[in-house]
DNA sequence: ACCTGAACACCGTTCAAGT
DNA sequence: ACCTGAACACCGTTCAAGT
């Protein structure tokens, strides 16, 4: 209430100590710090630890104050989500790749995106995923599949198709992680581990691309009729 | 621990107050009855009401009870899931079945398993489907590719194809409709509500299908070559 | 063997209050 | 405008105790 009261313990008021003019005009936080703590906390400890208390701790800041920024919890999901494809998203095959091409870099990157983190497959499979980015993706697939040929209705089936395969083959995958992980137990070195890692995901990447090699001749094959 | 003490309060000794012969060996709590009891709530208050507290309440028991018959929270959710699986699996299609329609009915079976029951979806896409039930509808399309023809590698990746579009449809499709749901809000009338519903499900099925015949297309295409 | 009851260490979210 | 702090109504799970 008194003017003038020592704004902190010990410090003597002085440039150094006193903030800069219109410090308070830059927040602590952001959504930006927001979603950034966000994705170190799940990058570390996984989907489970994700919970208002421990973003805030993340980042300095009382549970309550992110309120100011999101409206609930699945918010920082959506946010967390969508940040995770931005990268996937910012290199799409331009408008003169042949479809086909487009359809399979497309897909890969999405599939990539979402499976390089667990977290990331593990959220997709239950929010929608309706950010900027995600739909950047989609629509890079939509466009690709209009020069494919084939009705509307075909095209309709095509996109669901490929939209299903993406998450389903995303979700499946880290769940057949964990459980390998989880069959593993403690028990093998840390080379061998990092070795059979590297295999394991070549053969994964090959079967992803071999799911969407299918679905394409599957549209091929439907156009032709 | 002296013997014969009164066994509740206000309650004469007599055949009809005292239990049967035996009751003790019939326990009031069961694994079938918890998971009836997980499945009557889960279709009630969907999957958000699924705590240990709330099943608990449903049979009329401490939420600790529980933890006599299950080791934690997902076990509920993974016998509920097999559960509601058990029909879809009861009536497949016998070994003389085409190979192609023999995959179309157990497909659709298991997709209508899930997306009947809006939490069978929503839980599908985040527990891995290893119940009895969900593996005797997976070896029938494993066992009808089995007749399919082609290399064991292409059969592989036709498996994996398959059960990707089934789970990813499931999910897309239960996500879908809560999307459509909180669009509308509360502003239709029942009966015009109940119309577009039951429309918007013929769609939806015909959809499904039609993505898993752009699947046997592609896979017909492949073996042929 | 089966169930209760107390307890622990958490949750998400609200709201009034401070600055 | 932005953040704190207290509070509410929950959670899953453990463990000792009762019968």
């Amino acid at each position: 209430m008194a003017m003038a009261e020592p704004r902190d313990n010990q410090q003597p008021d002085s440039v150094f100590t006193r903030p800069p003019r219109g410090r308070r005009a830059q927040p602590a936080l952001s959504r930006e710090r927001i979603v950034a703590g966000t994705i170190a906390l799940l990058d570390r400890d996984g989907a489970p630890a994700l919970t208002m208390r421990k973003v805030a701790a993340e980042l300095g800041v009382h549970a309550t104050s992110l309120y100011w920024y999101v409206d609930r919890r699945e918010d920082l999901v959506d946010l967390a989500l969508d940040a995770v494809l931005a990268e996937a998203a910012a290199g799409l095959p331009g408008p003169d790749e042949p479809w086909e091409s487009a359809v399979k870099t497309t897909a890969r990157r999405f599939y990539t995106a979402l499976t390089d983190r667990a977290w990331a497959a593990e959220f997709a499979g239950v929010r929608p995923l309706l950010g900027p980015n995600a739909l950047a993706l989609s629509r890079r697939i939509i466009a690709a599949l209009a020069d494919s040929g084939g009705g509307d209705e075909d095209r309709a089936v095509a996109i669901r198709a490929l939209a299903n395969q993406i998450l389903g083959a995303a979700t499946t995958t880290v769940a057949m992680r964990a459980g390998a992980a989880a069959a593993r137990g403690g028990t093998d070195d840390a080379r061998a581990a990092a070795v059979s890692a590297s295999d394991a995901l070549a053969v994964e990447n090959a079967y992803f691309d071999q799911v969407i090699d299918l679905l394409l001749a599957g549209i091929r094959a439907r156009r032709a009729t």
